[in-house]
DNA sequence: TGAATATATTGAAATATGTTCATATATTTG
DNA sequence: CAAATATATGAACATATTTCAATATATTCA
């Protein structure tokens, strides 16, 4: 039998990764790139590029996939000459759930 | 009978307002913050500066409330010579459930 | 009342982060 | 190999955050 433990996200540690996390997402773009991942699993920077419902810049996006990439919330396969991307840990889109419970959203 | 609709997160403009509040809530302060608040209910600045395992300065501590009061997520009330802050929306707090369920955090 | 104290906000300079635009790299095809 | 396609990189510019000093407001009490 194990000590009852606080809540995890209480510690600071803990606190400063969820940040870190929240504020590597919190861009429509990106929100709109995971929430496509989740329907298609994985698809390459220009397909994403085609479904987003926001006009952007190749570029952009792709700094924006890499960003995401580089914060462990995305992985990327290249694909001959394309690259795909996929959720590294599909749980994340469970954020929209708890944002679409939130009335002040 | 009403028709079926498209989760709503995927429309631009609550992706917009979506990333918006995860904006300004994604910081290890404000997190630390809201998580207190749901617990205390209403805290004064003092209050909240004290209860923070993060030491910050008081004048740092004021402009973070002032911007999550201003982006709706706070709201403030003078009491005397001190103001308490209190969660506009409870249900933000939720977030922490869904940060928890997510193993990356 | 008014000086001292406690609490919180404001503003501006310094620093950090995000965006844009031009260019570079890599792969495939003819 | 040259052209076409797909993606990444880098640097200049724009925006946001942090820090630090100054200001504002309410309370206490001599």
């Amino acid at each position: 039998m194990t000590t009852a433990t606080v809540p995890l996200i209480r510690e600071a540690q803990r606190l400063a990764k969820a940040a870190e996390i929240l504020k590597t997402i919190a861009h429509p773009v990106r929100l709109e790139v995971l929430n496509m991942l989740e329907t298609y699993r994985e698809l390459s920077v220009s397909d994403i590029q085609e479904k987003l419902s926001i006009t952007i810049e190749q570029s952009m996006l792709s700094h924006h996939l890499i960003k995401m990439k580089d914060k462990g919330i995305l992985t990327s396969q290249k694909n001959g000459v394309s690259v795909v991307y996929r959720l590294a840990e599909p749980n994340i889109t469970k954020i929209f759930v708890c944002m679409e419970s939130c009335s002040i959203f």
